[in-house]
Formats: C-alpha cells, sequence, structure tokens
DNA sequence: GTCAAGGGCTAATACGTATTATCATGGGTG
DNA sequence: CACCCATGATAATACGTATTAGCCCTTGAC
C-alpha cells in the first residue's frame, strides 16, 4: 500500500506485548503454551488477537539462542550439488534427505559459500565453522577430507556421513550402500554361469567405498579358492591386455566409464559381449543421473550391476540424525548402517565360454 | 579420543577470552578487524593462538541477533526440489542460484519443513513466517498463492520471484523470461514461411505466464491484421477438430504435453508434422529436464521452440537480491526483468502447405 | 609539575526469546 | 485477624556477539 521505501523491521514479542498491553513474558507463554503455567483465556485471547493484528513471527535466531533447536539440518558436499548439465549426482540422495527432513519438519540449509580451495569445498574456513547454524549435518561428496573428518568427529558436532567413512578420531556415523555383499553376490552370479577367471578393475585411489567392493570380491575369491586378480584403472588398454593375458571370463569394474572403456577396447579386438567377456558393473550410475548425460557417446548400454538405493540412503540418513539430535541415539554402531543393494541383471553377462572354461 | 559421550558444548568467545586473559570484547575486536580500534599486536597474537587451540567458530545466531546479516538466503518452492524421478522443474534455476550465491558467498535455506496444505507448501503456518531466517528470500514455484504474495509485499521482507508476479500490494521483484516476445518472434518466424492461420494453444488457468504468452500472440496478430484464435487446453481432440476447422496450418502451443498430444492427433488423421501442420513450443522443457523423463512414452521430438534460460533466471535473481539486501536495489522497476529466450529450430516447423495458403 | 593526547584495553549494553523466580491479589480457613 | 494457597501476571536473567562509552596508563609538550 505505502510505497515509501524503508528498512523492514522485524515485530517482536515486546511490541506485541505493547499492544496488547502485558509483558513480553506473558506472550512467549501464549505462543508456546508451556505447560505448568497458566494465562487467563482473557489474557490470551487478547494476546492472539495483538498477535495477528501484527503479523507476529517468532525469531528463530532468538529462539536458537535461548537454546532451543531452529529446526535445521545442514546439508555439505563437496561439490556443487546442482550441475550444468553433466552428471546429476546428488539428485537421488537429497530426493531422499527432502522428503524426509520434510516429514520430520526441519528445513535443510545449503552450505555453498564456504570459499573452495582447488575448487573443493572445505567445512573449516578461516576458523569458521558454519555448520553450527544447524542442529546437525549431513555430508555427502566423493572426496573426503581426513583431516576435517577428525576435527569434526572431535568437535562432537552431530552428523552424519552418506558412504562409510572411517576416522580414527572416534566412531562415525553413516548410511552407506553394502558394497561389500553386493559385490561378492555378483561374483556368486558369475561363478554360477561356469566363471572361473573373475578379474577386479577398481579406482587406483584408496576410498572406504572402493576398499568394500574389493574386500567382497577377496572374500569371494577365498570362498571359492581361487587366487584374485585385482588391477587398478591406471591405462584401459593395460588392463585389457592384461585380462586377455590371464584368460578371464568375466570383469567386475568398479565404475560404468571403466566397463564402457572396456567394452570399447573388447568389441575393437572382436571379443563379444557378453559372449566371449561378461561385465559386472559395481554400483549403477543411477537412472536419473545416467539420462541426464547428453554428452554420453556410447549407446545406451544395459548393464548387469546392481543398485545403489541412492534415495533410502539419504532419507535414512536423516532419521539417524534426527534421532542424534533427540538424544536417542549416540554416535557408534547404532547409527553405522549399510544397506543392501539389489543385484541389476542386465545382458552384459552371460554363460562362461566352453572354449576357456576352466 | 575420548568416547565418552556428552553433550557438545559450543565453544564460545566468552571461552577463548579466559584462555587468552583478555575480555571477550578483545576476542570480538581481533575476530572483526574493526577499524578504528587498534590492538596490541602482542595480544592479537595470544587471542589469535587461543582460538586456534579452541577450535572457536563464530556463532551465526548470536551475530544475526546483534543485528547483522547471517549471510543466508532462503530457498521457497511451492513444490518438492528434488523430484523422484518425473521431472526435474526446478533443477537448472537452482544451478543458477546455487552458482551465483557460492560466488556472493550465501548458503542457502531450502524450506521444507513447512507444513503442506493439500500437497502444496505454504509460506505463512501457523503464524510463523520462517523465511525471516533468512537475509533474504527466493520464490519459486509452478503455483503461487495471491494471498501469500499480497502478504510477503506488505510485509517487506526483501525476495525475489522467479517468474513474473504481480501483486496489489506493491511492486514485486521478479526474474522472468520474455515470453511475450519470444512468442511473438515464433509467430513472425512462422508467417515468413507463408503460415497466415496460426492459432495458439494454452492453459486455461490464467497466471502471468501464460498471460504473456497470449500477449505475445495478440500482439503479432494486430501486427499482422489478423484475427486471433486462442483455444484453451480442455480436450485436446476438441482443440485438434477445431484446428482442422478453421485450416490452422500452424499452431503454437504453451507446453510439451499439448505438442505431444497434437502431435499424436495429427498423425493419426494422415497429417504429417511440419509438412501439413506446423508445431511450435512456447518455451522449452530443459534439456535436463527432457532427458530425465525415462517414462516418456513418445520418441524424441525435435521440437521448434525458445530457449527458457533457466540457469540464468537462478543467479540473476541472485544477484537482485543481493543488491537489495545491499541496500542498492529497491523493490521496483529495476528489480523487475525479462531475459530473452532465444528460438530453437527444430524440424516441426516448415514451411506453409500450398493447397491451404492463404 | 600539570595537562592533553592518545593507545590499549574493559565494562556495559542491546539484540529477541524462553524460563524461572518473584510478586500481587484475593478467597478461603483456622 | 493472621495465615496459606491458588491464580495470574511480571521482573529478571541467560544465551553469544558487536559496539560504544569510558577507564587506566604512558608519553610528550608546556
Amino acid at each position: 500500500m505505502q510505497h515509501v521505501t524503508q528498512r523492514r523491521k522485524r515485530v517482536t514479542q515486546a511490541e506485541v506485548a505493547r499492544l496488547a498491553g502485558v509483558s513480553q513474558a506473558m506472550v512467549s507463554l501464549v505462543l508456546n503454551d508451556s505447560d505448568g503455567v497458566r494465562v487467563a483465556p482473557e489474557t490470551r485471547k487478547r494476546v492472539e488477537e495483538a498477535l495477528r493484528q501484527t503479523g507476529y513471527t517468532v525469531d528463530i535466531m532468538g529462539r536458537r539462542l535461548r537454546g532451543k533447536s531452529n529446526r535445521i539440518l545442514g546439508v555439505f558436499t563437496y561439490e556443487a550439488v546442482f550441475p550444468s548439465g553433466t552428471a546429476d549426482f546428488y539428485g537421488p540422495f537429497l530426493g531422499g534427505i527432502e522428503e524426509e527432513s520434510e516429514a520430520q519438519g526441519f528445513d535443510l540449509l545449503l552450505f555453498t559459500s564456504p570459499g573452495r580451495r582447488q575448487g573443493r569445498r572445505k567445512v573449516y574456513e578461516k576458523g569458521s565453522n558454519r555448520l553450527g547454524i544447524a542442529d546437525g549435518c549431513i555430508l555427502l561428496g566423493r572426496h573426503t577430507d581426513r583431516d576435517e573428518l577428525d576435527r569434526l568427529v572431535d568437535e562432537r558436532f552431530p552428523f552424519v556421513f552418506i558412504g562409510r567413512r572411517e576416522s580414527s578420531a572416534g566412531p562415525v556415523s553413516y548410511v552407506g550402500g553394502d558394497y561389500a555383499a553386493a559385490t561378492a553376490a555378483l561374483h556368486e552370479r558369475l561363478w554360477s554361469l561356469g566363471h572361473r577367471r573373475v578379474a577386479l578393475v577398481g579406482y587406483r585411489e584408496e576410498s572406504e567405498s572402493t576398499a568394500d567392493r574389493r574386500d567382497g570380491y577377496l572374500r569371494a575369491c577365498r570362498r571359492h579358492r581361487k587366487t584374485p586378480l585385482a588391477l587398478t584403472d591406471v591405462d584401459p588398454s593395460a588392463v585389457f591386455e592384461r585380462l586377455r593375458a590371464d584368460r578371464v571370463t568375466a570383469a567386475l569394474v568398479e565404475t560404468t566409464e571403466m566397463a564402457v572403456a572396456l567394452h570399447a577396447l573388447a568389441m575393437n579386438s572382436g571379443l563379444r559381449v557378453p559372449e566371449d567377456l561378461s561385465i559386472g558393473v559395481l554400483g549403477d550410475t543411477d537412472p536419473t543421473q545416467t539420462s541426464s548425460w547428453p554428452l554420453r557417446a556410447t549407446p545406451e548400454i544395459d548393464w548387469t550391476t546392481f543398485r545403489i538405493p541412492r534415495r533410502e540412503m539419504g532419507s535414512r540418513a536423516v532419521r539417524i540424525l534426527v534421532g542424534m539430535l533427540r538424544g536417542d541415539i549416540e554416535p557408534g554402531r547404532r547409527s553405522q548402517v549399510l544397506l543392501p543393494c539389489e543385484l541389476v541383471d542386465g545382458s552384459t553377462v552371460a554363460e562362461a565360454p566352453r572354449t576357456t572354461a576352466r
């Protein structure tokens, strides 16, 4: 109505109180319905009227300062959440996070401001840990900083990681995918199809998730008394040569990228997939993610893989975090969860070729 | 190290001060480098040492309470941001918002907590406008609540809408796409191809963006002295019949869904697109969005349309909002922006058929 | 020796809220 | 009348920070 521009001023409880002719404390009492304290119906009415007239809205900051929760969950990602058109890595996780935090009545604070160091975000920047704004925090990201993680644990700030993480500073709460079990299961599937020479191709860089996959692979090898063959992703063609030299009939590959490369190399060498070489991918690239790779040169391949329950991981992480905030859950065993990954039968795995069998 | 579970306690300036043997005020002074006040180098050193030892982190709430910005931008969406697998409507907008707010040094607060009313989110819920947590707010969403919008304007809370919005309560800051100009341009393109009977098919529900498209269409019609034919989306086959009856050679269609439906109806009737009927879509479904519709039954059609600069709209909105917070920009003309939409030549528009020409 | 001028620090305060202790009033009971 | 109790309201306080007024001490000028 009045177009006078003027710095907005918050309506405070004190102003409402003045209007209603009561004290600020009385306004707070009416608002919070504290049990044990009684308010005369007539007074309550007057206050409520004043509240409506002024359009008062509670100042969450003041309340938090007073020691109450502000019902905000932080979300820290080590990379940008919303990609510019390449892979949509975070989407499904955040979908689950959003869904569950909405159900629990929390807002989400996306930390985007802290300066990046070499393009990667940092939790701690010039001594100011902004995570503290929120009641608790969910962390995700392919890359993790060991020191930061240790420091977080040390600070006793309530947080939950998405993806298994370990720290020497104490127990870390996390929700991960059970890659070890899923990898072993995929190995088992290959074994039952007659494959006796199954190799693993994984990241060279060591991380919890890579280690889990290798553990699952090694466990399966041990079970069948086969010496494992674990390769890393340095040079695709070198890896491929190694596979041929060792008469490998099936490869468990950590990422779709590697699988695509191997697939192409096999084609070029006259090997057919899956007739001559079976390929299993250790974790799907999410449907959403897959389809939002417009740059993808290769035609869509129907990989045999396992599904990482990204959405559920997100929502589960929120549930655990809220539990921690309520004091129901302490960081420790109960807050370390690995969710099962469902096998997905694609067309890149088949029976082992007769000729090279055994 | 110590596995004793115990409620985390924030380190405050007072504790740092005690450790350094100075007053709380001195710690604040060192932290904020207020000019005009001088601190002895030796003292500064002691304080900084204590800061490092304790791992102090500033409490944004306390600071905000003191009247300073907390460097948080709110983002309010009327629907869930991260979809469960259908259309990814918000992605590109939020990409721009995230990018720019990171550049400006702001965090993003996603409002997810407020109860929904009939599945749609509400800004105001039981008198508590949570938007106030943030310094300012960006609003997006297909649906808008008139009353809420008016009230927001009335409260003088700094906010910017994505998509043009008008309110009787005062000027609304927004960043929209210039749909009127783009629609007129697309009409012009058709005209130059010989089309003399061009219809508009739009939403029945009235909204700013629908009105803009119609304005552009009507303007173009007036320019060429043709009586307009504006239809609404009630019943696809009825619309199609109407188009045939009126010997329409080209249709401007508001959404891809409508376009798909018309395309199918045309095919069934033996009409070829674009040879017999040209179809222009008034605004692209974003690439990301398109490709993340796995459910989409129809094969990918290369629509002639215009590109809505979603990402740029997001980042521009942030720039305007930050400007408002700094006091550089007042809500009004300068904060009402319509970005141009680039024409995209697809394969659904061609020269008007000779037989029915004129 | 007195005064002025700073430099270097601290005490005090305000911000908005929630809660606890306190106070006023009045009615009932002995 | 003295006392207690219940009811209903308020004063006071704490939370963590930023800022301002003000205090103490040293130094230099006269």
